[in-house]
DNA sequence: GTTCAATTGATGTATATACATTTATTGTAG
DNA sequence: CTACAATAAATGTATATACATCAATTGAAC
């Protein structure tokens, strides 16, 4: 593909701050279209799959709504209704908070950490094809981004 | 905000391939959030300015709705509509194309023109405040995202 | 010239995002 | 104890995405 400028047909940007917003965000869509792909099959959305990962991630331990909605990448997104989704896939657990009934406890079931596991070989496959960078390219670029943010 | 591993409270990644996703994922969320909020008081989405910048580029010349698409960040979506959106708001105007009635000629009015313009000085002063990046380190980050697609 | 495939855009539908608002529960000030 | 503020999640609404499908027009084969 090359060049971000050949990829939108765009020869000039305003400054080099406006090229990188613009390489990020084509970027991004060429990565997630890819992941779509690979979800796709399993009836997930790059949403939901993120979701599920955060749950796995808690290693047994119960997440709040309000968990969930900080670790997302989205972070002004809807966990609610996501949970919903999984739940009803029962991909999820959703129960009231004992100790404090405003708040719910959302667990990954063993369905959910199944497909998780299901879907690891394809994601990492994946991943290696279409992302063409080396392993130091790989680190200078996650040092880029985090500094990018401040 | 520093590492991506604090930003999304995850302290352990699969490989570099998903830590470079996810940081590409958050990233992307955090400066099309400062976007959206420049975009937001003149209603405009993100995506509707990307097809009014599309269309200044073609500098007097119409697009088709099959142009605008395949210079859009987000090659799925769809022009249709987002012109629509625009036409409604006098940005834009759209006529059929005469010698192929198929087609639709779509123009950026001087209003659009003129929205754009008032719009770049602060587009212009988020990006600068927000992204942490000097000069040389910019160009670094848009040859490995050239490189990444490939 | 008629038929049929290809092209172009519009439309339909399910999902997700980006908020604002509402409901339920808890905590706190008087 | 009661009233009210604060918190947590659910719900409502407009927009956008990711397709699939449809309708109109054009082009090409016969």
């Amino acid at each position: 593909m090359g060049k971000i400028e050949e990829a939108i047909k765009q020869s000039e940007f305003k400054d080099s701050y406006n090229k990188v917003v613009v390489n990020l965000l084509y970027t991004h869509s060429y990565l997630v279209n890819f992941q779509t792909a690979v979800l796709k099959p399993m009836d997930l959305s790059p949403e939901q799959y993120n979701v599920l990962r955060i749950l796995r991630g808690q290693q047994g331990k119960p997440a709040t709504i309000a968990a969930i909605q900080e670790r997302m990448l989205n972070t002004m997104s809807n966990a609610s209704r996501l949970v919903d989704k999984l739940k009803a896939k029962d991909l999820v657990k959703r129960d009231e908070c004992p100790e404090n009934r405003r708040k719910v406890d959302v667990l990954i079931t063993e369905k959910g950490l199944r497909l998780l596991e299901s879907l690891e070989p394809e994601i990492v496959a994946i991943n290696k094809k279409v992302i063409h960078l080396e392993e130091a390219e790989l680190s200078l670029l996650n040092g880029l981004l985090d500094k990018l943010r401040g």
